[in-house]
DNA sequence: AAATATTACGAAAACGGTTTCGTGTTGATA
DNA sequence: TATCAACACGAAACCGTTTTCGTAATATTT
């Protein structure tokens, strides 16, 4: 076992003091050929590498970013860290993951641990018990302390920072639409609680399309479940009851649970009733018949989130400004519609 | 915009040294009542933290363990790292995730930034690339150094450390078992070339079961994939030329767009033909008809790395002693074979 | 009262780098 | 030959902690 060598080994060995060394492998013009090429050829001999962590304290900069996100079984969140994570690399970070798990507790230990100087930055997208709490405080500190934060997707905004999201009213909207578009009469919504950011967007635009359109809002077309939780006794009361010809789903789990339901009942996918889900991810794609989605380019925004911090980190300004970029959805046609 | 407050600065408003708060936050018996007080009432009011480079450059030790794997948007190894994550945090972790994307070169560079400092141990597993090079020269220094690896699910035994497998010979043997009791007579298997290391254990489980049956080896019905990439052409005409009435896929899609296959071609799942897939994902249990897997317990496997890596960091113990931990996969009867 | 023990604190080194500033040596200039 | 600039390097401070060791000032013992 060797262990890593250190300025002050070759310093040593080359009897020159530890500034003449780390001069030398800098190339400085203050050193002298002889010793330039005689300190680069040791170091390169036993591969020194100066250690990331005493550059940290010298420099006050990590190049670590803090992603918080709820969860990672989550194809959506994935797609977002992998954007993040090519983004950040690029440019020669590293990316520190820690997941809430839809805890508030988490959420704040978790942004606790990071914030004493472990990370230059944070992007996060609020756990569902931070929203329905409404507490903010652990964001407010940490930007407070001068420590840049970019929310992304399940944002507030209460608190102010650089913020990434996608048009989910837009997004909800189009495909209500397109739905009114094809002659639908009981268009159904499937969401959760008001309290989660994306799902209260979803029903602005759900609402918004029917409030436009000649049928009007029916209340009793829309179920509200309490979490993202697949609830298959509420979404099969709901559709036997209710029996719509159209059902919009604010995930793709829902959608395609739903899906199998309405089969096995013996009704015909498009044509007797016709699904959209939101987030284009895996199950959409392989799903009999494949599923219609509102994609929300989770990759896309991991990169932009990533981008607005590392400026924002990079950035010699202290300017307070701050952005809210909105991405657009855009509806990816699948079977589960006519087209 | 209030910036963190360090010993130094309460050192000097308390006008006591340094030493002093140190040694009074730790509650030290060396200090006096009186001064102890002062002092953990300052920090308390001024939120005094830790600067965690700070104490990493002393302690030699980040407290940060670094994860590499091929790919993130991928059910088994996201439930690896949320395994990894949940036990790695209890202990008092964090988690750096690097992508290497299939890469050899990618997963040299990240292991490179990361081996310099920033993290105490390594959890990966191989880039498709790597293992089809067969360099482990980037792992080798690693371990060189002392810093302890733990590789999982993809892994070598040219490099000696800990290690952490399903068995998924056992795993392909019991699904491939199951197909023969239940009198099937074209058994195939669409699977990827052998240099990754799952799909060749994959594969000789599924030659060992058939050798033990009278039917034996055809070797017509394997189909050898160049990659985990789905080759929709590939798949169709394997299917169309062979007509199997079993097919065992190493993962979760081939064996999804299999099944969708046959169904259009009017065959039924399972009477006319069975399938089963490696990998317990979200896809697997909404598919149409749900697909019986050999689930790979990833939460699991993420877990028992963890713990064999911060184990074996925090052991002051210099031995050079290296496990490979064999965890047992599991059938998970669905719709997609008759039971 | 002298010797010793205890208390309460500070100085300084260490972790591994970067960077500013000072200085001895050399060669060129006046 | 005295003066000065250029050259090549080293000393030391600094980043924010922890920890060892030394030491005044008291308290205790003989």
């Amino acid at each position: 076992m060797k262990a890593k060598i250190t300025l002050k080994d070759i310093a040593r060995e080359l009897e020159v003091s530890i500034s003449t060394v780390s001069k030398a492998l800098k190339n400085s013009e203050e050193i002298s050929r002889d010793t330039k090429e005689k300190v680069q050829a040791f170091a390169k001999l036993y591969n020194y590498k100066p250690n990331n962590i005493a550059i940290s304290l010298k420099n006050k900069r990590t190049k670590n970013i803090g992603v918080v996100i709820p969860d990672i079984v989550h194809h959506f969140f994935t797609t977002v860290i992998r954007g993040i994570e090519k983004y950040a690399n690029a440019r020669g970070y590293n990316v520190i993951v820690c997941l809430s798990e839809e805890s508030f507790d988490k959420e704040v230990i978790n942004m606790e641990m990071l914030a004493n100087g472990s990370i230059d930055g944070f992007i996060m997208s609020l756990s569902s018990e931070t929203q329905e709490k409404a507490d903010y405080n652990h964001l407010k500190e940490v930007t407070e302390q001068g420590i840049p934060v970019v929310l992304f997707d399940r944002i507030t905004h209460e608190v102010e920072c650089d913020k990434v999201i996608i048009d989910d009213e837009l997004g909800a909207y189009q495909a209500t639409k397109k739905f009114i578009d094809q002659g639908k009469k009981k268009i159904a919504l499937i969401t959760t609680d008001d309290y989660l950011s994306v799902s209260e967007a979803r029903t602005r635009g759900y609402r918004k399309a029917l409030e436009e359109s000649p049928m009007g809002i029916d209340e009793s077309l829309i179920l509200k479940l309490p979490s993202m939780e697949l609830d298959e006794a509420a979404i099969k009361a709901f559709l036997n009851k209710m029996d719509p010809d159209a059902v919009l789903c604010v995930n793709e789990i829902f959608a395609v649970y739903s899906m199998r339901l309405v089969q096995e009942k013996g009704l015909r996918i498009p044509e007797d009733i016709s699904f959209i889900g939101f987030t284009d991810g895996v199950l959409s794609k392989y799903a009999n018949p494949s599923l219609t989605v509102v994609a929300q380019h989770g990759e896309k925004m991991g990169e932009v989130s990533a981008k607005m911090l590392i400026d924002k980190i990079e950035s010699e300004a202290e300017e307070e400004t701050y952005q809210t970029k909105i991405l657009e959805p855009t509806l990816v046609i699948r079977d589960s519609i006519a087209h």
